[in-house]
DNA sequence: TGACTTCGTGTTTATTATACACTTTAATAT
DNA sequence: ATATTAAAGTGTATAATAAACACGAAGTCA
């Protein structure tokens, strides 16, 4: 059914950085064209926007049906709207900056032909999709320094050197075992389990959950969490 | 014209929260409609994007036609997309925030039935313009502590006065006036003039500017500012 | 020339960040 | 059982930064 305006329109679609980390590097999922423009291209998970959803409803809907995640960490990130960034006519694109657990991943990668990338090693992308990525990747630089969103991308149970090695995935640079595990207990957020995560022939790891009551009650007042 | 397709479409707006200093209190320049919906109220300056500009340009355009200021500090804040934000129909509006200095302020308030309104006494605004502004506030007060933008409100010339009273208005705190001069010299942006900003009967105040090429230098390096 | 008002300045103390190395603990191999 | 292996876990001294705080200087105006 053909819709009929006095001007013309650019049309409004969602794209998804989703980052995942496997304990080594920082990850990304991307999806491959099916059509054209871009075809057999790598691109980020999107798609457009119905008229009767609002951005955050599209982002989350797209999400599922092309990577099969749901119920993921998600934030507007910045929209996208240089004039010729789609070949076939005008396309402003809302990106989104989501967060996945290791969980979620496995789960989420054989519902279709979305695979994961180490954010060093990336393909040839389809559209301005590499500056949407970069933008997300800045963003979340940002953002992991002043805000404990490090928890999205772990296990619900994990170790402090799993947590350190997260931040020295995403900041790219070492960082000291003392100072950073004072650092991180300092804010109170992380609950200690009775169970210790074995692995090798060494000794065992506490393992942590995070504490999202006292997140909640610290993110209202406008906290930092500053690594 | 009319123009045709396959699906609806939501409309493209741009809206830009236009952020000023009186030297006491932090103001928003807002715009009376003349038109229905919310007819007579205030809102923020901003209308449709063209399909032929991009959104920045929109921004820009609007900005100007609206209020008469051109080469502002104009940066992306968010996208706003709630389903029936707008009672006529879908629209979709990226919200920008703008700091202008008062010099600009003078000469636009005339061009058109633009006003500037204190943050701490709003009108009641037309659409969610209100939550655009909240968004605005915050993103701004955010910014400021960690990068120079407060420059942008001030007019070439200015005193540390004017800029640790520019602070306190954002941030909504005293701050102390030795810590304060020591921290914002710190940083090497500011340069001395040789004039003094007399007014009253007491010392002359040194007038300073603020160093652009510095400025660049340091945001290639990811710098701070941290007041 | 004295009153008034804002400008401009330095030091001490508290807090936070940084640098740095050895003991503990469990699994595994012998 | 004992030795080996490898990561876990821990404390202190020093440097850097932040915070608290008060008074003389420089002009105008009556």
């Amino acid at each position: 059914m053909p819709h009929t305006y006095e001007y013309p329109r650019a049309a409004l679609t969602v794209d998804c950085v989703v980052f995942g980390f496997d304990g080594g590097e920082l990850q990304v999922l991307l999806i491959r064209r099916g059509q054209e423009p871009f075809r057999y291209r790598w691109a980020l998970p999107g798609g457009f926007v119905r008229v009767e959803e609002t951005l955050d409803d599209a982002a989350r809907r797209e999400l599922e049906e092309e990577t099969g995640l749901r119920d993921v960490f998600l934030e507007q990130l910045y929209t996208f709207g240089t004039v010729k960034r789609d070949p076939r006519e005008r396309v402003v694109s809302v990106a989104y900056f989501a967060l996945v657990k290791p969980g979620a991943v496995t789960a989420a990668t054989d519902a279709a032909e979305a695979k994961w990338f180490s954010v060093s090693d990336l393909p040839s992308l389809a559209f301005d999709h590499i500056d949407i990525l970069a933008t997300a990747l800045t963003r979340l630089r940002g953002k992991l320094t002043y805000q404990p969103i490090g928890f999205e991308l772990l296990p619900p149970k994990f170790t402090l050197t799993q947590l350190q090695r997260l931040y020295e995935a995403v900041l790219g640079e070492l960082l000291d075992k003392r100072n950073f595990r004072k650092k991180a207990l300092s804010y109170d957020l992380l609950i200690p389990l009775k169970e210790k995560h074995q692995e090798g022939p060494h000794r065992p790891a506490q393992l942590f959950r995070f504490d999202p009551v006292k997140y909640e009650r610290l993110k209202k007042k406008g906290f930092l969490f500053e690594i």
